[in-house]
DNA sequence: ACCTCCCGCCATGCT
DNA sequence: AGCATGGCGGGAGGT
């Protein structure tokens, strides 16, 4: 219906005749490729090499023959289309597929490197991308969204982003990894499965259970509105930008990938999804319409993402039918509590089956089951910080991509992620960046140390073990963290991420909150919402872990009051300013009145914001970027802290690899400047505690996770495994050891069908299992401890926790008493993010059967 | 008939 | 006012 003749054919006429030196913008066929001669070759092998991936898009080309296209005269070409609708129509007229956003993608992607030397010029000018890939530029928002919420790319101003490749990706994955963990995404996950089984045999049921937990959860939590959830390196975008950060888009990219990275199996169905985005109350009461609408946005996501491979369109069969899903297939990120490292691509552990039964004892230890719990949630994090100086200048003003800097990889290297080997590769490569830039920090040698022997455990080995051996005793220690609902709210919370020393600090919006509060009766533990919390993380600037603290401490302080209610917060997010996130979330309208108070409020807030550190408003993460690292070094290097702090999370989670251990210590130093609070679930450990009290002064810590850096620590575990340096049965076999195995069973039942069998096979021998890393994680560090953990771990980390646990005041609340704890709650929160989840994806998965 | 999701109108909000 | 963004949903191509 709609226009006739699309962009591009029209395009394509005229531009040839009128433009015929743009002949890559020509070409009217087909739309892409633009080219240059040049660009082409690159472009013509991602797409190759993509296209390998996604048979469909294959056949296409060959179909087409692009490249064919343009090597023939483009004129001959144009002609042919006005000429000859017939055949060549055929071609000229690039069916969708063609004009697929997918394809699209791989286009643009194909324009830039996945590790973009910081040092050089990566800035996008969107009107040229448009003209080159011959696409409107609508399409490229979409695109450049998606990326955004990635922190692939960063907006510099005005048509002009900036391209960060993969460099921050597993930081970003990280973060989201716990932002999702805190919103309790893998328990909404559980509860929506839960509930369509349950319809499906009987209504009654669970369900007023079901929906009560859905809707504490749910809606206290956080979803509907979100949070942009921003990575340290990164900027913030321009104001404008800002202002609409909170757009579903780019939100939706996060939660959308935080699905994949907390649920077990990995694999997301775009129904669940859709429904957790959209933070219904009630599953059933969606609205068709805006049921259907946010189906067409995951589309339009799933596309990118599967253009960076980072998911796969499977089917999930379930008692139904078969479901459209989509199954992660990027690299596996640590643990989020711990931080640990990221980790392992491919580990592979098959741990399935144990799973299970420690999830069961997960639960009994901890939980309380019935009821769903949730606590938490939510949590924002918040950073202070410089940050939002830096925001705010960067806000209009286009900046300049300064903070390409802080990756400090400075190498480009391309990667390629499918295959293994040039995982391992990869892995490698951004071992051997890692090491040199921590080298750089001064860390290094901690790092290294790490890698063996260290292992993460040294920090916090004390609680790794615990955990290990006794499940039960590290719930509790995960429930710790909880503190703070009310301090979450107000409260900044940092993420320490080691190694990169970025941190990230999550925003949540006020607004939520607020809404919020209502819910929170109904989880007296609760904690109100998730959302609203927010984390800190500290400045660069601060690299001082410990002023950087103090700062923290500062804010967090004026916050905490606040931060019960959503006010503080709010005040907080003004000061973000732009950030006003959710507001024009919904739609226009609505929005309109939040955004006047708002404003009103961020006013207000302004004023309290230049105390310390700015809160955001919206829930975004920001990054603390490079400072944090610094402050980590520094900190390290000052010892105090260090040690300690990291272990936490990472004991959580990976017990196996040293790696962890190691990242952990300098995650310590990262922790260090800044708070976490940890609304939700807080798993956190001990060691993040530890960290924390550091700055803590006031605030509250919370342990947190440390999202990122754990990549890092993954890799080397993953690269040391190569080298033999450890015993890769270690990694494998570690999932038995723990008490804690991670696979679910069901999982396997579920069926996916993967559009392509042969990935996915592949993808089974290797990741097969859904959360490779998690399990791994969970079994590594049961397994693993034994040899790694042994190292001890300072002692000044545990010191420093069991002062953080103390003093933070609202944690301790939380801890296990809390219904939180349920089953999740305990669970996800420690150890568990591996297990927690991956129960909730047996339930989910069981569907699947 | 359903799954995907392209396309582009038009609101929003910065300049 | 003009322009950059991007929410949104009609409705079409694919299967």
């Amino acid at each position: 219906m709609k226009t006739p003749l699309k962009e591009s054919t029209a395009a394509n006429i005229v531009l040839p005749e009128i433009q015929p030196d743009l002949g890559p913008l020509t070409t009217p066929t087909k739309p892409k490729e633009s080219t240059q001669g040049e660009p082409w070759t690159p472009t013509a092998n991602l797409k190759m090499l993509i296209s390998a991936v996604s048979p469909e898009i294959r056949s296409r080309d060959q179909k087409r023959g692009l490249f064919d296209n343009r090597n023939g005269l483009p004129e001959t070409k144009d002609c042919l289309h006005e000429h000859l609708s017939g055949d060549e129509y055929e071609k000229s007229q690039p069916s969708r597929k063609e004009k697929s956003l997918g394809l699209l993608c791989h286009k643009f992607l194909a324009r830039y490197p996945n590790y973009p030397n910081p040092a050089v010029n990566n800035d996008i000018c969107l009107d040229e991308v448009a003209e080159e890939l011959n696409v409107e530029r609508r399409r490229i928002y979409d695109i450049v969204n998606v990326l955004e919420s990635l922190h692939m790319v960063s907006r510099l101003a005005k048509n002009r982003y900036t391209w960060h490749g993969r460099h921050n990706l597993t930081k970003t994955l990280g973060t989201l990894k716990i932002v999702g963990e805190e919103n309790k995404y893998a328990e909404q996950i559980m509860m929506i499965k839960k509930k369509e089984y349950e319809q499906e045999f009987d209504f009654n049921k669970s369900y007023s259970i079901e929906d009560h937990i859905i809707k504490s959860s749910t809606g206290q939590n956080e979803h509907p509105d979100m949070c942009f959830v921003e990575l340290p390196g990164v900027e913030f975008r321009a104001a404008s930008v800002n202002s609409r950060k909170d757009k579903s888009l780019r939100v939706m990219s996060q939660k959308f990938v935080m699905l994949f990275l907390v649920s077990t199996p990995q694999i997301v169905s775009l129904e669940i999804a859709a429904k957790i985005l959209i933070g219904e109350d009630h599953v059933e009461d969606l609205d068709k319409s805006k049921f259907k609408t946010k189906i067409r946005r995951l589309y339009d996501i799933a596309n990118v993402l599967s253009s960076l491979e980072l998911i796969k369109k499977v089917h999930v069969t379930e008692e139904r039918g078969r479901k459209p899903a989509f199954k992660w297939t990027g690299p596996e990120i640590s643990p989020n509590h711990s931080g640990i490292s990221p980790i392992i691509p491919f580990a592979p552990s098959n741990l399935e089956v144990k799973q299970p039964s420690k999830e069961n004892c997960a639960k009994n230890l901890f939980s309380t089951r019935g009821k769903p719990s949730f606590t938490r949630h939510p949590s924002l994090i918040k950073l202070v910080k410089s940050i939002e100086s830096d925001r705010r200048k960067i806000n209009s003003a286009p900046s300049s991509p300064i903070k390409t800097n802080k990756v400090e990889s400075s190498q480009n290297s391309a990667a390629f992620p499918n295959k293994m080997a040039q995982l391992a590769a990869i892995c490698k490569m951004q071992l051997e960046e890692q090491s040199s830039d921590s080298r750089k920090k001064v860390k290094i040698h901690l790092a290294r140390s790490g890698h063996y022997k260290p292992v993460a455990p040294l920090d916090t080995p004390s609680n790794a073990e615990l955990e290990m051996t006794a499940p039960s005793l590290i719930h509790p220690l995960g429930v710790v963290p909880l503190i703070p609902s009310p301090l979450s709210s107000a409260v900044p919370v940092i993420l320490p991420q080691a190694p990169s020393g970025s941190s990230y600090a999550i925003y949540l919006q006020p607004a939520q909150a607020q809404t919020l509060t209502p819910p929170q009766g109904l989880s007296p533990t609760v904690c109100p919402i998730p959302s609203s919390e927010t984390v800190g993380s500290k400045d660069s600037t601060d690299a001082s872990g410990e002023k950087v603290a103090n700062d923290t401490a500062n804010s967090s302080v004026s916050t905490r009051p606040g931060s019960l209610l959503p006010g503080p917060e709010r005040q907080g997010t003004k000061n973000l300013d732009r950030e006003p996130t959710g507001e024009r979330g919904s739609k226009r309208a609505s929005t309109l009145e939040d955004s006047g108070s708002k404003k009103r409020f961020k006013e207000e807030l302004k004023g309290l914001e230049n105390v310390s550190t700015t809160l955001f408003p919206s829930g975004y993460l920001i990054p603390l970027t490079q400072c944090s690292s610094l402050g980590a070094e520094s900190i390290l290097s000052s010892k105090e802290n260090s040690g300690t702090l990291s272990p936490n999370h990472r004991i959580y989670s990976s017990p196996i690899t040293g790696v962890i251990p190691v990242t952990s210590s300098e995650l310590t130093a990262v922790n260090f400047p800044s708070f976490h609070v940890t609304p939700l679930k807080l798993m956190v450990s001990p060691t993040s505690v530890a960290a924390v009290p550091v700055g803590n002064s006031t605030a509250l810590t919370s342990s947190h996770p440390i999202p990122m850096q754990n990549p890092s620590s993954a890799i080397v575990n993953f690269t040391l495994q190569h080298l033999g340096l450890i015993s890769p049965s270690m990694q494998v076999s570690a999932s038995p050891g723990a008490g804690t195995i991670p696979m679910s069973p069901r999982i396997e039942g579920v069926s996916v069908a993967p559009e392509n069998a042969g990935k996915q096979q592949g993808r089974g021998t290797k990741y097969d299992s859904p959360a490779p890393g998690q399990n791994q994680l969970n079994g590594q560090s049961v397994a693993v401890p034994g040899a790694q953990q042994p190292v001890p771990v300072t002692p000044k980390g545990s010191q420093l926790v069991a002062e953080s646990f103390f003093r933070t005041p609202g944690g301790p609340t939380k801890l296990l008493g809390s219904p939180c704890m349920d089953f999740d709650g305990a669970s996800k929160t420690s150890i568990g993010t591996l297990f927690v989840p991956q129960r909730k994806l047996e339930v989910s998965t069981e569907d699947v059967h």
